[in-house]
DNA sequence: GCAATAAATGATATAATGTATCATTCTGGC
DNA sequence: GCCAGAATGATACATTATATCATTTATTGC
């Protein structure tokens, strides 16, 4: 069962679709399901994860092989994010608009729900970091960090959510 | 060929001993055998990694279940500590001293040499963080991060250091 | 349209990593 | 020494990831 309407699904695989194609790059059959099924998800998803939930959905059976291909290829296309801490992926909450990825977004990880939002660093969060790291005499090269918390909706539902 | 003095690992497993008793732990021999080799090295070491160390300087295997165990044991004991990122360990920076670790311990992850900076988080960063996670309804619940950069002396060589 | 070429996928084997389970050994308290 | 619990050994297995080569599918130049 969806999470998402599909008419979203659509517009999002339609702009996945157009994204690739001003990289010079296909969007596949394949790579459609694979996207597909994270898009659906509503929390990040391991290979083989994706690799079952694709082959439920159809007769032919993926290899693992193409699971990991397929990720990376989705992964430099930007339209999906590995999450190092969890080695799982997530699609891009920004297909559709015009976002710009600097290396500066994070992931706030809910620890009830597993749901994953995609946020902007701050200017101030950035500068705070970045002189921390100065202190030891470190130059960060990246602003993407995985940052564990609750979310709105399960900080609510006190239990920890669904 | 160990990274430090015969005379510092000495005081290091010392100082680990004694914490450990403190908590009514026993630092045996696998134990401090694993420690030692994270402790020795320069920069974060695999499970199998130091499985391969601990079997490299004695003649009775270690089965790899075991190295699980002790890690798992260690980190407990705050004398090691997991980075998710790389799914790879380190040993703590502050065994000898007292230092506390509230959940604001960041580490400085060196892409040239692979060297590990462990650093308190200043008030700063943490808030702007905090702030940032606010604006989407996130609450943190953890404030220790891995962050990548390059460290001082690897900026100097331009090379990337080795 | 069709061959040549490159891109993508399939298929298989295998490496690497992590866990479950039960047996055995070690340790401290009595 | 004996016992209970902790720690480790040993084995099997589950999960995750990669290497390699064959096959299929698309693209390009003609």
């Amino acid at each position: 069962m969806p999470n998402i309407k599909q008419s979203k699904l659509d517009s999002l695989l339609r702009a996945a679709e157009v994204s690739c194609s001003e990289n010079g790059a296909r969007l596949t059959q394949r790579r459609r399901q694979v996207l597909s099924a994270l898009m659906q998800s509503s929390s990040p998803l391991s290979a083989y994860e994706v690799l079952d939930l694709c082959n439920r959905s159809t007769a032919s059976a993926m290899p693992a092989m193409s699971v990991y291909r397929i990720l990376d290829f989705l992964e430099q296309q930007l339209l999906v994010h590995r999450l190092s801490t969890s080695n799982k992926y997530v699609s891009c909450a920004h297909i559709t608009c015009d976002h710009k990825h600097f290396q500066t977004t994070h992931f706030l990880l809910c620890e009830g729900c597993s749901s994953v939002e995609e946020v902007d660093a701050t200017e101030e969060a950035s500068e705070a970091l970045e002189q921390m790291a100065k202190t030891v005499g470190f130059k960060l090269t990246t602003q993407q960090f995985e940052l564990s918390g609750v979310c709105t909706t399960c900080q609510n539902s006190a239990s920890g959510g669904v």
